[in-house]
DNA sequence: CTGTATCCACGAGGATACTG
DNA sequence: CAGTATCCTCGTGGATACAG
């Protein structure tokens, strides 16, 4: 990411990682997701009604990228009637840092734009 | 961001500036667009040869939204004959530690997802 | 409650050709 | 060189209904 060499296709290096984050991330719900299981929603109705207008369909098919990318876990406890939780992962800790550095820009930019 | 308030809707506080964000920055070629800019490329020819795959009607509008967010500056020099410069603003520099960010988590979970 | 199953609309983006 | 113009494909996601 330094700027060192001018040039050069080691800009293809840099490109490719940002775009396996964002693969994993971005689309219009992942994150909202995550934000929404962090904040303790860990049901599904729960989810579903954490966050405006998303579907259940869609949300299903989420829940299932984000575990498959081991951010969330999903746990059936085999109570009467089975009971179903989503948590995040100690792995999806670390994407702290990403979240907080998007959240802290948007911020920003929200007033970069609209604001002067 | 913090985990004070277990449940509750800040959390939709949380989810809007980060979907703000994403807005700006996502999509499958803002984040590479400018990144070969800040590698130094400034034609419109230069940039599309730096990133394999982008065809010129995609990159020509990716380059409009980017301005409109004004993270790049069109420059359009009056010489025999015309040339036109992208460049990026100051402002985008704000996007550094997001790019840093986004880059070490996508290195680091290829690792995590493929290799172990 | 936790999803699946269908059907459908829309917009992003690809292919190709062309213009000033 | 720096884009436009068309046409077309395809996946995302919305609406609704239904199942275990």
């Amino acid at each position: 990411m330094a700027k060192e060499k001018p040039m050069s296709e080691n800009c293809l290096k840099d490109m490719l990682p940002i775009r396996d984050a964002l693969d994993v991330v971005s689309g219009k719900w992942k994150m909202m997701i995550l934000v929404s299981i962090k904040h303790n929603n860990k049901r599904f109705r729960d989810i579903e009604r954490s966050i405006p207008k998303i579907s259940s369909k869609v949300l299903a098919k989420e829940l299932k990228d984000l575990e498959q990318h081991k951010l969330i876990k999903r746990t059936v406890y085999d109570d009467y009637p089975v009971s179903i939780e989503y948590t995040m992962t100690e792995y999806a800790m670390s994407l702290e840092k990403v979240m907080n550095e998007l959240h802290t820009w948007g911020l920003n930019h929200r007033k970069e734009i609209l604001g002067k």
